[in-house]
RNA sequence: GCCCGGGUGGCGGAAUGGUAGACGCAGCGGACUUAAAAUCCGUUGCUCGCAAGAGCGUGCGGGUUCGAGUCCCGCCCCGGGCACCA
């Protein structure tokens, strides 16, 4: 056997053995638990895998073949997420159909998967682009729709010029298209929905029983973003405009007739009385009716203002620190609480889109409100303030230029209300305003509905069809799947329709009726099929069925899933979503799909920048040039900086696991990167890191490589129940790596290894080892290596003489009893000063301790001249002695 | 502005309120070698000291405690997310 790692001359033997014998086929046994490991869904990119991406699946992997040593049942799929607008803007690119292009590189990564030993079941591996798969995407769509949960409606939606097509509100950041950076436009077409928003608070509820990093799931709690406010009416007065004197039921649907009102939504009822004006968005309905009763001048005022705010478009309204713009509409809104008129508004700094699309402003309390008043000249009431007696401090405030949006202060200027703590007045203003009938208490979210349609080719068709009189019909499930056609040309046409549009053979459908209808020609945006995979990967052949409960029931929900914090709010939410109405339906049992979720760290690569010449100009955010790394070593010193940056293939700083591979071999790499740092923690990548993997692997195989001709397989038999130094060592090594490995604590579970290596060199040099407990010793840790660096303990599992596959060993067990030290430590402090320390037996009596330690001469320096005081002693730990 | 993370040696990082710096990288010294690489052994927080030892040390300032990297209060800095959401 090898006396060193040398993985060019085994690891591909082993990776050829294991799919010979079909070794990660899932198992579904009687009587034994079940696993379900999962990393995100990938879409395969035509650049491959870095060792970046590897970061996501080896742990995974690990944990999985542990889980499986240990005698469940174990899940561990892969398959590729293939429709969607970067396989489609590729292919264009390409001029190639994204068909093949895709299965192409999804191959690649399958080989580059193999290549570093990750044990997935490709028997139930599947790409959400084909038909017997999005069939099903199809079917759930159906359902979706039966429930109410999927619809149509003409809506103003985020149109990205460049990709032709419109966008989720999380595919646009800042104004401009995820993917391109091109400033998103507003468009008022139809388009198709998911109401995600019936689901937003069981979305937030059900965060609380998951397993999941805290900071994800506030980003989700953040991104539904629920308000608890009053939502109430207000009557408009003006020329012409009578008082309406009844209240009007705000539960209704009914639109209000009559003199003219609107609503508003605050989460700040208890500064109503500090409500000196009211806002409209320029876009509120009853903006046309003002436009009839207001003045010439007004009219002109009005229109125009509206005019500019549209052209201006969503994104350049919603820039950062721009000056408050609006104009007055004449007309008055009256203050329910103080009876009295304030100026109504118009201004696009309230949004259409959020609450009612018209604001009550408190400018004394509201940093905008009080900004647009500063622009507008209208009037600052304090209505809060820390005390009854410290409204000097808040004016003072409002002199400086801020309002004071504090929460926690009592209520001033505010009638019978003056001297109740804002949460008092929050809570009996509700009631007042309910009591009066002119509005409720109500919740809002700042979700919206999921916009799903696309006007592209590449994605599941949309399983509708127009009939001849307009009416929406759903294909009936015999007739899915809507399959795609296969065309030549399917470059977006861009004018808000699909490609699918203009290909008759697919339009033209006979509906229920026998008539000629029309078929929808959007297609779903990608994350619809990555909201249901991991169903399917169940079931995943199943031709009659998305899934056979049974199978679902079994595996889901998913145990452990990984993968990058980047989805934390878009695919992590749609299929909770999906999931929740499956639920509901009755055709999963879970009501949420993934128990447990980790979110791995980034590969950094070192990346030279050159400062910018006179010519050049840097972005925003940009502290240099990029440089190749060629151009960089022309360069003189002082001009590179380096910089550690994701690796991508546009920085040109990518190490790719095939290089890595062949340099140092894959149970290297695996370890490099489960070793390197915490497993949520960002690493740069080190040739010097990857270097000590080498290292340790070469003293595992010495090691095993010296001891094997000793090696006796019956030890067990032999052991007995003595506990040596090595024994212990060895118990502690399986107690620490089964443990490290089940929170994800990769890095310390590798440490352990290392410790083991040293401590068993130290028993070596000071004296015989003996051979039953070395059996028993390297027998461990070779098959406690077998999910870290596979290929290495098969090779090692065969030096010692054994058959098969560690994959199919039991994982070793600890004996608690044996990882406990028979000798302690004992620190001595003396007032919380580490002073001296001595060895006794575990197991001493604390007064024992405490006379020890008393007596160390040390301890006595320490004390001399003082009287002690009191003496704390930690048993098997330490001896603190206090003295003054 | 709001919400999350996070600040520990030259570096990556360990530490259920109980000996801070495990383990690794890099460095230094040594062995082997004609030499180098590889490997092995030793050493390495900082300051003072020949040494024994002492003092200081987990972003900063307070606090709780016999004892704080860890808990509490107030700041600073870095990373990420959200952001005119009323």
């Amino acid at each position: 056997m090898f006396t060193r790692y040398e993985p060019a001359e085994f690891e591909s033997k082993w990776q050829g053995l294991w799919k010979e014998a079909d070794l990660f086929r899932t198992r579904e046994d009687a009587g034994r638990p079940k696993f379900y490991g999962l990393d995100f869904f990938p879409y395969p990119s035509g650049a491959g895998l870095s060792v970046g991406h590897c970061r996501n699946y080896i742990p995974t992997d690990v944990l999985c073949r542990m889980k499986f040593m240990q005698g469940f049942n174990v899940l561990h799929p892969m398959g590729f997420d293939a429709f969607g607008l970067p396989a489609e803007n590729e292919a264009i690119k390409r001029q190639s159909h994204p068909a093949p292009m895709i299965e192409k590189y999804g191959e690649n990564y399958r080989r580059q998967m193999d290549l570093v030993g990750v044990g997935y079941d490709w028997s139930r591996s599947f790409y959400s682009c084909e038909p017997s798969y999005y069939k099903w995407t199809q079917w759930i769509f159906t359902k979706l729709y039966e429930k109410g949960l999927a619809f149509r409606k003409s809506a103003s939606v985020n149109w990205c010029p460049k990709d032709k097509t419109v966008l989720a509100d999380e595919e646009v950041v800042g104004g401009n298209c995820e993917r391109c950076g091109t400033p998103v436009e507003k468009k008022f077409i139809p388009q198709w929905f998911f109401r995600i928003t019936d689901y937003a608070q069981r979305l937030i509820d059900d965060l609380d029983d998951l397993d999941w990093p805290e900071g994800i799931k506030n980003q989700q709690r953040n991104w539904i973003g629920r308000s608890d406010g009053v939502e109430f009416e207000l009557k408009i007065t003006g020329p012409g405009i009578p008082l309406k004197p009844e209240p009007v039921d705000l539960s209704s649907a009914e639109p209000i007739l009559g003199p003219l009102t609107f609503r508003v939504f605050t989460t700040r009822i208890d500064t109503i009385f500090g409500m000196t004006f009211c806002v409209l968005a320029p876009e509120h309905p009853i903006v046309e009716r003002l436009l009839k009763l207001a003045s010439d001048d007004r009219r002109t005022a009005m229109t125009t203002y509206r005019e500019t705010a549209k052209a201006l478009g969503e994104s350049q309204r919603q820039v950062e620190g721009r000056e408050k713009t609006g104009v007055d509409t004449g007309f008055m809104a009256i203050n329910p609480a103080t009876g009295k008129g304030v100026p109504l508004f118009l201004a696009d700094y309230v949004l259409t889109g959020y609450g009612t699309g018209a604001i009550m402003a408190v400018p004394g309390h509201d940093q905008r409100d009080f900004d647009f008043a500063k622009t507008l000249g209208a009037e600052v009431v304090a209505v809060i303030a820390p005390t009854v007696e410290s409204e000097s401090l808040v004016v003072g405030l409002h002199e400086n230029g801020e309002a004071f949006e504090a929460k926690d202060g009592v209520l001033i200027n505010s009638g019978e209300y003056t001297g109740k703590t804002v949460a008092v007045a929050q809570a009996e203003l509700g009631e007042w305003i309910e009591a009066l009938g002119i509005g409720i208490r109500k919740i809002n979210y700042r979700l919206r509905d999921w916009l799903i349609s696309r006007q592209r080719y590449w994605g599941c068709p949309i399983p509708v069809i127009h009939d001849a009189d307009g009416l929406e019909e759903l294909v009936p499930l015999g007739h899915l799947p809507v399959e795609l056609p296969v065309v030549e040309n399917y470059e977006p046409a861009g004018d808000g329709t699909s490609p699918l549009a203009s290909i008759p053979e697919f339009v033209n459908v006979t509906d229920s009726s026998g008539r000629l209808g029309r078929r929808e020609t959007d297609t779903m945006g990608g994350f619809a099929c990555s909201s249901w995979y991991f169903l399917r990967f169940c079931d995943p052949h199943n031709s009659e069925a998305a899934w056979n409960p049974e199978k679902v029931n079994y595996w889901m929900p998913v145990d452990c899933y990984v993968g990058g914090a980047e989805h934390a709010v878009m695919h992590l939410l749609y299929a909770r979503f999906w999931t929740k109405v499956l639920f509901d339906l009755g055709l999963v049992a879970a009501k949420e799909p993934f128990q447990r979720l980790m979110n791995q760290g980034q590969v950094l690569g070192n990346t030279p920048y050159r400062k910018p010449t006179a010519s050049e100009t840097l972005g925003v955010g940009e502290e240099g040039i990029l440089v190749s790394f060629e151009e960089a070593a022309t360069l003189p010193k002082e001009d590179v900086t380096w910089k550690w940056v994701r690796m991508s293939k546009s920085k040109g700083n990518v190490v790719t696991p095939d290089e890595a591979v062949a340099e140092y071999g894959a149970d290297a790499l695996r370890i490099y990167e489960l070793f390197v740092a915490p497993f949520d923690a960002d690493v740069q990548w080190s040739n010097e890191g990857m270097q000590g993997s080498v290292r340790f692997l070469s003293r595992v195989f010495k090691l095993v490589s010296d001891h094997a001709p000793d090696y006796d397989p019956m030890w067990a038999s032999k052991i007995g129940d003595q506990v040596s130094p090595l024994r212990r060592a060895t118990h502690q090594l399986i107690k620490r790596v089964t443990e490290d490995v089940e929170r994800f604590a990769f890095n310390t579970s590798i440490a352990g290894f290392m410790i083991y290596l040293n401590t068993l060199a130290d028993l070596r040099a000071a004296g015989e080892l003996s051979k039953v407990e070395m059996s028993e010793g390297v027998e461990s840790m070779i098959l406690l290596l077998a999910p870290f660096a596979p290929h290495c303990a098969d090779e090692l599992w065969a030096g010692l003489g054994q058959e098969g596959f560690t994959y199919l060993c039991e994982w070793p067990q600890f004996v608690e009893e044996f990882t406990v030290e028979d000798t302690v430590t004992i620190a001595v402090q003396v007032n919380g000063k580490l002073r001296d320390t001595f060895e006794v037996g575990a197991g001493v009596a604390s007064e024992e301790l405490e006379k020890l330690a008393l007596a160390l001469p040390k301890v006595a320096v320490h004390t001399e001249g003082k009287t002690i005081r009191k003496v704390i002693v930690i048993p098997g730990k330490l001896v603190n002695v206090v003295a003054n």
